[in-house]
RNA sequence: UCCUCGAUAGCUCAAUGGUAGAGCAUGCGGCUGUUAACCGCAGGGUUGUAGGUUCGAGUCCUACUCGGGGAGCCA
């Protein structure tokens, strides 16, 4: 076989997995210096080849024709080992692999960033493009990869069908947040029409355009179509947020269920969150055991209690009655029709439930427009997922699909009907009960793994003042 | 956007208003089984930027920039 690709080389990964069938043999091996030391007469390195998340030990000797040259490898430079696997007489690894031959690849120059000691996570932000050959982003982001293939599984397995929902939007009703304009305008001369204000009708689309914040009215229309859909996609923010949860670059997950009402809603998700924490300690015990070690030390015991209990369950109404009685001093007043501020999301779900809690039912006047109205003619079919650490990690609601309703609630709100003219003939014409949420993948990853910044979950972070690399 | 803390060697941090240091990293040397190896020596600085106070500023004051933590908004 030709050309350098791992083709023909033994992949670290599968080492680790069954390295009883390679002992004895002689065996290549490519990848990167994570670290080396040496002595007088023979050295060890340890290699990672990408595969894995653990190094393969190389110990090497003066037999090497290079091996002055191989002493002085500098941290990062890629080489090829040819050698024999044999059983390790250290404590570390069962495994190791004696050098025969070191081809050097690349010799990476001596002022490589990354040493050989704990960097503080602001230090690697300021050099993404090398942090993923750390342990930590190296687990984080193959975590992050194998999670986003759970999640199609997940939804696959049930037979919902994956949209692509545009991410750009000619709408500016989805009231989800502040928008990035997309535009091909000039903005040293910006065309104007008769009032003065900017003519988007000679703009790229003939409208004012912006990035999607969110792909869920357009889920719905697939949604009356194959009943069960999904979405998974980027999403645009342009929120002035500088929090370690906000990202104005991020994913999320948008599943649209027909026939469904707010608990088959809440059921999926529940089952959803459940399903994927399996699906990490499962896939990727390594880089959790690693999380559960280094980044957070009660992970296991965290992520297997919510596996083995039931999500709390709880009205806005009640979660209000609760935090009007509680033994604590809030900051803000609770006020039956005000939002919870995050003070309260965190002692429902951190010191009351002590677990993943839903919370349904909220005024609504604190809620978007499609949510369906209740009979109580106060409160709308919502719910809040918030988990200890995180918080709010998940929003969704039955929608409304009662015709006269949404319309009543459009006209209420101020909003311009002819906007919604599509949205709502999809409960013209066989428009059924539906419900839906959205849940944010980065903060799914963060509550996963223990990290406690948005920015460290995302390869190249988009935040205010910072879209780097 | 608000509150708060911070910015000193490549990294992590010291330094009563009075000569800017250490550990790690890097370079060189030593070491026959290491595990963030170890031991010795060396190089490495416009103290975030711009002003100000002072005989003298890393240190005190003002503004700005960037970053951490918290809040708002949300996923």
């Amino acid at each position: 076989m030709t050309g350098g690709n791992s083709m023909d080389a033994i992949s670290v990964r599968g080492l680790f997995r069954q390295y009883q069938s390679y002992l004895n043999q002689p065996i290549t091996v490519k990848g990167w210096i994570r670290t080396l030391r040496t002595s007088k007469t023979f050295g060890f390195i340890e290699l990672n080849d990408g595969t894995f998340f653990m190094n393969l030990q190389v110990v090497f000797g003066d037999n090497l024709n290079n091996f002055s040259e191989v002493a002085k490898l500098t941290l990062s430079s890629a080489i090829c080992v040819h050698g024999r696997l044999v059983e390790s007489t250290g404590a570390k690894q069962p495994f190791e692999l004696q050098a025969e031959r070191i081809g050097i690849e690349n010799l990476a120059s001596a002022d490589y960033p990354l040493q050989k000691k704990k960097h503080s996570f602001e230090f690697l932000r300021t050099i993404a493009h090398l942090r993923p050959r750390t342990n930590t982003f190296s687990a984080v982001f193959r975590v992050r990869s194998l999670l986003a293939f759970a999640i199609h599984q997940f939804f696959q397995e049930r037979n919902f069908v994956y949209v692509q929902t545009p991410i750009i939007t000619g709408s500016d009703c989805e009231g989800a947040g502040e928008m990035f304009r997309v535009t091909t305008l000039s903005f040293t001369d910006t065309p104007r029409n008769a009032q003065g204000q900017t003519d988007f009708s000679q703009d790229f689309f003939g409208k004012e355009t912006n990035l999607t914040v969110s792909g869920q009215l357009n889920a719905e229309a697939y949604c009356m179509a194959f009943r069960n859909v999904y979405t998974f996609g980027p999403t645009f923010r342009a929120e002035n947020s500088n929090t370690a949860r906000h990202a104005a670059e991020f994913w999320m997950i948008e599943p649209e269920m027909a026939f469904a009402e707010l608990a088959d809603n809440m059921h999926i998700a529940e089952e959803m969150l459940k399903y994927l924490i399996h699906y990490v300690l499962e896939n990727a015990p390594e880089e959790m055991a690693f999380f559960n070690s280094f980044i957070e030390p009660s992970l296991f015991q965290r992520l297997t209690n919510v596996l083995n209990s039931e999500f709390g369950h709880l009205t806005y109404t009640e979660a209000i009655e609760i935090l009007k009685k509680a033994d604590v001093q809030f900051n803000y007043s609770i006020d039956w029709g005000s939002d919870l501020q995050t003070e309260h999301e965190r002692y429902l779900t951190e010191k009351v439930f002590q677990k993943p809690v839903f919370v349904t039912d909220y005024p609504k006047g604190i809620k978007a427009f499609y949510m369906r109205l209740n009979d109580d003619d106060k409160t709308v079919a919502a719910m809040d997922l918030l988990v200890p650490g995180v918080g709010e990690i998940i929003g969704g609601s039955q929608r409304e699909e009662r015709l006269g309703y949404l319309d009543k609630r459009i006209a209420e709100l101020g909003l311009d009907r002819k906007d919604y003219e599509w949205y709502l003939d999809l409960r013209k014409y066989g428009g059924t009960k539906h419900a839906g949420f959205g849940l944010g993948f980065e903060r799914l990853i963060m509550y996963l793994t223990g990290i406690t910044n948005i920015r460290d979950v995302i390869s190249f972070p988009r935040t205010v003042k910072s879209a780097d690399f």
